[in-house]
DNA sequence: CGAGCAATTGAGACAAGTCAAAGCTGGTGG
DNA sequence: CCACCAGCTTTGACTTGTCTCAATTGCTCG
């Protein structure tokens, strides 16, 4: 673990340097940010910031998964952002925490200060333009979302759910996802539910519907085996070729 | 109607001019910018682009309302996206319309060529900088509105509905909104059934209730008067302060 | 005045929620 | 090494909010 730490803080070989808001820098402002970085860990299920905090530095993830959610004043929680490897978390000019966000696993994030951030992100286009892009590609995400939670049956939802992960999780791989691809669900059926606008039960009984159905297969509670992964898209409701592209 | 175009054709007097992604620009930007837009007027109903047509422009809403939807197989729609005036319509970068884009009433936009945009956008850091801007603020909008979709009631739904409305028109006049407040709906309920995730019927009988109760007045299908907007908050199950800072 | 569309209202069906009880599983301490 | 505990998950029985289907009303415009 320590060495893993000691490699990590060499941006050179960063498991995501290629990916991260920092992809588009050249090696001199990658110096630029090297400077002003510090890593941050949290163990599973830690708190890293309540909304209404105070947040005085953004980060991308490095490894690990973390949850932007929104709770109502009666417990009510949706989960409203999901951040895996290389995702932004924080937003530039905002010193209050809108959202709780917490930590769904071992989680590290390459933290900066903000303000040294903010002049940063001004001085320098390729950071402003990769966040940018990244910005838009997470308000894309959010509107496929927003059909999920709007419009999807229960089934749906979770097949929905089950194919942007095997997506996102071959994406860090530079790879599609293949008949038999088997991959680690990394949210519980708590999450599961305050990610899909469904209780945990409902989640349950439909997770074991997809199994007995054939569609998927469950090793464990976690490990998922998708044996054809066009069945499983033909469970998300969308059309062939599974909205938007990656 | 004539003579408002001639007036819309000069960006000093442009109704928008504070507001939209020009509105950092300095004024030989501003020239930049002028030198490649155009004006398009669609009527009420009449699609803009379908979603996987090509689209050759980028555009920011002059004046009316225009809508994003995303169409399932079935024939199931959610609206993912709601343009007022300001609004910044299409992504840098991108071919294909990803949505459906509709206009909701008669609606003006002011369109900028991709190509000339996507170069512009890579010279003028002031754009770009209100381009990142706008595009959190509308991460932060679809965030709110994934709560809605995922854990509110029938009820709350159409109460947060008119509460954003009511909150975003009064913004355009740089006001909050007030008790006794009147402003006009721009959505049928069927537009607001899509917005919501709700079907038709529901919100009818909703927006009925709410009326039955006082919490609403109105006049016509589409006027609608908040005799005490704390009172409609309330009805929208968010905490006290409303969610997020406009 | 009547055609066409939007909105309302009602009755019954059903998907998902609620409440409750077991079943697993992995870790801790006797 | 086993027993037990705690947390997560599954399953069941019942309730309910929203949808579906259908009929009616109310507006607007030709």
């Amino acid at each position: 673990m320590t060495e893993l730490l000691l490699e990590e803080r060499n941006c050179e070989s960063c498991p995501i340097r290629h990916r991260a808001v920092c992809s588009k820098c050249e090696p001199d402002e990658l110096h630029l940010l090297d400077s002003i970085k510090y890593y941050r860990t949290y163990e599973a299920g830690q708190p890293v910031v309540w909304a209404g905090d105070e947040m005085d530095f953004v980060a991308s993830v490095v490894s690990g998964i973390a949850t932007l959610s929104q709770t109502m004043e009666d417990g009510r929680t949706q989960m409203v952002g999901l951040l895996l490897p290389s995702d932004f978390l924080g937003r530039p000019g905002r010193v209050t925490a809108p959202y709780d966000v917490t930590s769904n696993s071992n989680l590290t994030l390459c933290c900066f200060r903000r303000r040294p951030f903010e002049k940063l992100l001004h001085d320098t286009p390729s950071i402003a333009q990769r966040l940018l892009e990244m910005t838009l590609d997470e308000l894309d995400a959010a509107r496929q979302w927003m059909l999920i939670l709007g419009r999807k049956t229960a089934r749906e939802k979770i097949a929905s759910l089950l194919t942007i992960i095997a997506q996102r999780e071959a994406s860090l791989h530079k790879r599609r996802p293949t008949d038999g691809s088997t991959f680690e669900l990394p949210l519980t059926r708590e999450a599961m539910a305050d990610y899909l606008g469904l209780t945990l039960e409902t989640v349950s009984r439909q997770v074991s519907a997809l199994k007995r159905d054939g569609i998927i297969e469950l090793e464990g509670k976690r490990l998922v085996t998708v044996p054809d992964f066009e069945a499983l898209m033909a469970e998300t409701g969308d059309d062939a070729d599974g909205g938007l592209p990656v």
